[in-house]
DNA sequence: GCCGATTTGTCCGTATGTATC
DNA sequence: CGATACATACGGACAAATCGG
């Protein structure tokens, strides 16, 4: 796929600040200065910076510059907040990831279930329940109903390595916007059953709808974390 | 403060389809028919429906139209996600609310405040500890470190009302970005005693850092939720 | 399969407003 | 006051995806 100018000028930004060649409380180079050393418009800088400005890295002050508020992350765990799969987020860590598939059958949304994800009653879906292990401990139960008509040729195995790979190397799907909801819950019996709590009687929970990109809402997940391995990390801008 | 063409476009649009004058799942007009319709260019409308993707409301569809992917809220809780007060939250979902302050002195940045906060060293600041009540039951404690030199005025009168009111009416400070983490915790011996767990022994806690409009941080609260109250919304994009 | 109309996506150049210093 | 820097808005051009004939 070939990139947008803005979508590499603000990659190549972005990895400037996360290298500290611009420091925390700094303020980068004007947006006139990145127009010279990119040769592109105005508007161009402006989407790139406006990127990072909504993922936190920036904050842009009228009239003064552009100020770097981003700091490498302290407290170990998953990053989260933008998409970003299992395996990538793994990867990210360093952690040796595996995952088990512990149920995986056919479904139809009957009323608790189209209420519980947001499918139409009588969409015929896929259940699919997968166990993350980290370094051989059970930390995640994976709960997911997906769209069946989307995801025809899915099986046990391929659910077992990464259904996103699924997604978009053979079905050609691109995932483009997710929500999520999340919440902190009692461990139920499944969940004692299933996971490694490690005495821990609660979980972080976090519901999410994918959508494809053509706007239908293909999965619905349902992931029951134990809490010392979760964080979630969100940054909002309030309209000035 | 006269506000942008945009964001002006952008709040009318969301009110329709928060009103259900577009359906989930059907298109919004296109660009041109909204360029008729407000009178203003390309870019204009491309910029608050860029705004209303970002917040998940639409989901656009190169080639197709811009559908509809919101839809009322179902669990009652907080809606978050967006920079919404304590205040503003409760107004929207109707509920009774009060504050009360159960401790406020001034601080000094150490080590263990500055790693827990991202303050520097040394910073002089102001610890603030609320508890909220809703209908008579105190649900939450928010811990909060303000910058002293960005708060002065501010009493424990002043903090039992709002205190983003204060800053931005008496001290003019716009709140810009806000970053936050996502946690759940076992209750302290403090949760217990302060708020009213009714028989839960964990929380779900939120950690966020506030910055002012100049991109220095002024805040760093720590609001520890009773988790049947609790749910923190997101949506993510993933470049396409 | 091709072509043309429609719709969104990207990019440019320019102008003007507003805040900071 | 002027210079600098970000914010908003316009108009135009072309690319890419979709859909219908």
């Amino acid at each position: 796929m070939v990139r947008a100018v803005y979508d590499g000028i603000y990659r190549i930004i972005r990895s400037r600040i996360e290298a500290g060649d611009y420091a925390y409380q700094g303020f980068l180079p004007s947006e006139n200065e990145f127009i010279a050393e990119f040769g592109c418009s105005h508007n161009t800088i402006r989407k790139a910076l406006g990127l990072l400005a909504g993922e936190g890295y920036v904050h842009p002050i009228q009239g003064k510059g552009v100020r770097v508020i981003y700091r490498p992350l302290e407290r170990a765990g998953f990053v989260l907040g933008g998409i970003e799969s299992f395996k990538e987020t793994a990867a990210r860590n360093r952690l040796n990831v595996a995952t088990r598939v512990s149920a995986f059958h056919d479904a139809v949304a009957d009323a608790r279930i189209s209420k519980a994800t947001g499918f139409a009653r009588g969409e015929e879906l896929v259940y699919v329940e997968r166990i993350r292990l980290l370094d051989g401990a059970a930390l995640i139960l994976d709960r997911s109903y997906f769209l069946k008509s989307a995801v025809d040729g899915l099986t046990p195995e391929i659910a077992e390595k990464s259904i996103y790979e699924f997604f978009e190397n053979e079905l050609g799907i691109a995932i483009a916007t997710s929500k999520r909801a999340i919440t902190a819950e009692r461990a139920t019996e499944l969940d004692a059953r299933l996971l490694d709590l490690d005495g821990y009687d609660f979980l972080a929970v976090v519901t999410g709808q994918v959508f494809r990109s053509d706007g239908i809402m293909i999965e619905c997940t349902q992931s029951r974390h134990r809490p010392d391995h979760f964080t979630f990390y969100s940054t909002a801008t309030r309209g000035v």
